[in-house]
DNA sequence: TCTTATGTGTTACAGTGGGTAACACTATGG
DNA sequence: CCATAGTGTTACCCACTGTAACACATAAGA
């Protein structure tokens, strides 16, 4: 094998935990512990959302202040970028790159109309408008 | 085990080397243990393929027929088909189901440009145009 | 027919990661 | 000084993946 196990831990395959957690953080803006554990569906333990949570961010996912002695928690990224990096890898991985193919088969699928697509690229032909000569 | 994983497919769960092993038989549009063995880089025994092999057919990926006592295998599902369920999921994880916003930030991150998604669109429309009223 | 390839099915084992939690430690308020 | 609230550490179990040996079946050749 001629593979140097490269940073391959690409921190996009989380757990289901996991993600509910993360999505609560991103839902909430912030939150603590506690506030977290009280929008889960499943009882657990208090060090249960907290090893999770610091499991979240040791990948990247969140970052925490410290408001007095508690931990607060948010998003380390942005949802859309992390979105973004998932997918970017199953382009890589499933279609070989072609971004295209992937939203011609998401079309297909049905997950994303084709006037959702069209409204979508007048969106962001308007935001690169706006955006003008700005870096 | 009673419990079957529906099509829970998400191919972000899949091991390296069966995403491996799943992407190659993809390209070769079907292949045996013994033809997908030549082609993955890494030197793995005979049973290792077969395993691998085995458990992604059990996962939904692929099916396979018996020519004669050989094994052929084929996806059961097209890539984009899969691609876009992952997708689904991503979109249903990270962004509340919503795809525009995915889609922006997929943008945002260069994943696709502006001028692709622009292209893209006009493809899409053309497709929809020469399906017709086709169900 | 007996033997040998060749291919399949079964079973296993180690490593990793996620789910889950106990417990010890620390600082804060009364 | 004690109870309380919050953190850090450590650990266990389990499912999954990578990896493979081995047993079983059968077509093909001696």
């Amino acid at each position: 094998m001629a593979s140097n196990t490269p940073s391959n831990h690409d921190p996009a395959e989380l757990g289901e935990l996991e993600r509910d957690i993360l999505g609560i953080v991103w839902r909430l803006g912030k939150a603590t512990a506690e506030q977290v554990r009280e929008e889960v569906d499943r009882p657990l333990k208090d060090s249960t959302i907290r090893t999770v949570l610091r499991r979240l961010e040791e990948k990247g996912y969140l970052a925490h202040s410290v408001d007095n002695r508690t931990f607060i928690y948010r998003s380390a990224e942005s949802p859309q970028k992390v979105a973004a990096r998932a997918v970017q890898r199953i382009v890589d991985w499933f279609c070989e790159g072609s971004v295209e193919e992937l939203l011609v088969g998401l079309v297909d699928s049905k997950v994303l109309s084709g006037a959702e697509l069209e409204r979508l690229t007048r969106r962001i032909a308007a935001a690169k408008k706006q955006e003008g000569g700005k870096a």
